[in-house]
DNA sequence: CCCAATTTGAAACTCAGTATCAAATTCAAC
DNA sequence: GTTGAATTTGATACTGAGTTTCAAATTGGG
């Protein structure tokens, strides 16, 4: 796979995530495309997502229960965080100045740089913090 | 799967990721309890793993790249976050005060509770941010 | 148009993790 | 210590995401 020819395919698969700028899994892509009459094979349409990630126009990140990879129309800049609620699922975006901060803190203490297409931050969302936890148990 | 009765398997796990200290995926601990003699069943060791997670003891996260879960004993307690390099692969540890301001931001100002366990941070480490692009690659 | 390089798609495959269910184990009651 | 119901184990089959393979189709430069 070297992205020397444009494809119809690869098209349709970058317009599908453009389009919805949300995020979506691979057999997603697959099944809307295949229903709306475009119809895209499994492998090429994961070959597609894998340049689409390589040349940055699309993040790649997964979530934090072994589902599967979710992929998502950044247009070349991404400027906010996942926070992903391990109770209900939800994924909100968090865009504010202190996720500079944060970068700023790895950076200097840490030497490390956060990609902040790639992180995701897990844990209780405000909707679900209210919910009574599992009891210990083992 | 209750939990009520103690068990040899369930006791080889959890002292496996007790001695190691370390990250280890539910195939490793098969293929090393194996070795040593000591074999448990695929199906028991992803379920005692289970219980290990809902209990607290043990923390499970995933790689950026579609790899297998990791587990990692935690003896109930964990201040410190992963950072996870998407270069070379290997997981930080980041056990500082920053952390604490970290989730007070999120959930002062995103009502969200953060789980350092379940969280990774991706990026580059400092010993790979010096090597050279050859591919964006996010 | 021609043709070599690239890309596609169908199908087979891999691999992590889950479900099933009979057999084995645990432990509380005797 | 024996009994027996509840729980747990393990072998096996299965699921589902993602990859590999390779012949056939497509692309685009000459």
């Amino acid at each position: 796979m070297q992205n020397r020819y444009r494809t119809r395919q690869r098209a349709l698969v970058l317009s599908y995530l453009m389009d919805s700028g949300n995020c979506h899994t691979a057999e997603e892509i697959i099944r809307d495309l295949g229903q709306r009459g475009e119809a895209v094979s499994k492998a090429t349409v994961y070959r597609a997502l894998e340049l689409l990630v390589k040349s940055g126009d699309v993040s790649m990140f997964y979530s934090s229960r072994g589902e599967s990879a979710l992929y998502r129309y950044i247009g070349g800049h991404s400027d906010h965080f996942h926070l992903k609620c391990t109770k209900c699922g939800k994924t909100v975006c968090a865009d504010c100045a202190f996720i500079d901060s944060m970068q700023k803190h790895f950076a200097h203490h840490h030497g490390f740089t956060v990609s902040r297409e790639r992180t995701v931050i897990y844990g209780i969302c405000s909707d679900c913090s209210g919910i009574a936890e599992n009891t210990r148990s083992i």
